[in-house]
DNA sequence: AAATATAGGTTCCTTTTTAGAACTTGTCAA
DNA sequence: TTGACAAGTTCTAAAAAGGAACCTATATTT
């Protein structure tokens, strides 16, 4: 299977994955979200070889991700910006942050602190349900397969169920 | 650099990354979270390669996401289970998914329904403040950096900062 | 007793990705 | 005329992943 094939399965989480789920991808949505737009502040930045950064740039614009704006004329520069689309991955870039500052900060704390402009306060991002509003874990939901998909059930459920305990 | 150097990085992010942003490891988590917990189970529901899939339930234990539990001994067998440190990235597989729903779906719509044990209701997850409890979006965060990182503020913000528009 | 099955790997070789450095193109400034 | 700049492309080498066969301890079947 070819990586980008994911986005044919039936299941967002790979379907997702085949777009941001490699090495680099992330982090350069990440310079996004921070302000940067152009390929070499990009490279400067991260320390990506530019045969990739291209590689990656490209494959955003094609989904949709960012798209390039011209800057400049003569010779002709566009800089990458992000859509809307783009700028829905936020949610993910801040869970992402906020499980690193929790697990992996060392005595320094978190690097970057977050500040909501309409309390002023410093914030973690927490995660709700969209019908009650209530705060969730992972106990408080179960999954069921979605009611076009009951023939794909088996790529869903493990084949041999784990034991329970 | 190398790939899992990343873990040292001044940034939450690549911290974070480090551990679970490769192709596999959200697949793996994905289905554990599903409740798959045995080796021949991933391999056969993911069609991963046993030498990549070994490695990646090795750095999950190494970085206590997953743990080893013997279910059988003579011959023994263990399984591998989320530990509450793993349990704690249920909401950015949940933000991955949601995006995945929104922006990748075809018209039979989102594969896997999550429904609120609470509410009894289908839910989205919706990513608020911790402190005012408000629901957020990219552009009601401030992002700055924190009080004992200041040395490496050149790593945060771009070096050419983007021309507003 | 010998052969087969099972779970969870390891080994070996091939293919694909990524890294690292040099080269390209159009334009402007010194 | 030379050099700089931005955004790439091209080349070779190294690293990672894919694919298949082999390994080990035990249990079951023939």
């Amino acid at each position: 299977m070819r990586w980008e094939d994911l986005d044919q399965q039936p299941c967002s989480l790979a379907r997702t994955l085949a777009v941001v789920g490699d090495r680099w991808t992330l982090l350069i949505l990440r310079d996004c979200f921070l302000g940067v737009r152009r390929f070499d502040v990009f490279e400067q930045r991260l320390g990506i070889t530019r045969h990739v950064l291209t590689d990656r740039l490209k494959k955003l614009v094609r989904y949709g991700i960012l798209y390039k704006s011209p800057y400049q004329e003569r010779p002709l520069r566009e800089e990458y910006r992000l859509s809307d689309k783009g700028l829905d991955l936020y949610p993910v870039i801040l869970g992402l942050v906020s499980w690193g500052d929790k697990h992996m900060s060392d005595e320094r704390g978190a690097p970057i602190v977050h500040t909501h402009k309409t309390c002023g306060l410093h914030m973690q991002p927490s995660t709700h349900c969209s019908e009650c509003g209530d705060a969730i874990t992972a106990k408080d939901v179960k999954l069921s397969v979605g009611v076009n998909w009951q023939d794909h059930l088996d790529e869903f459920l493990p084949k041999k169920p784990a034991t329970q305990t």
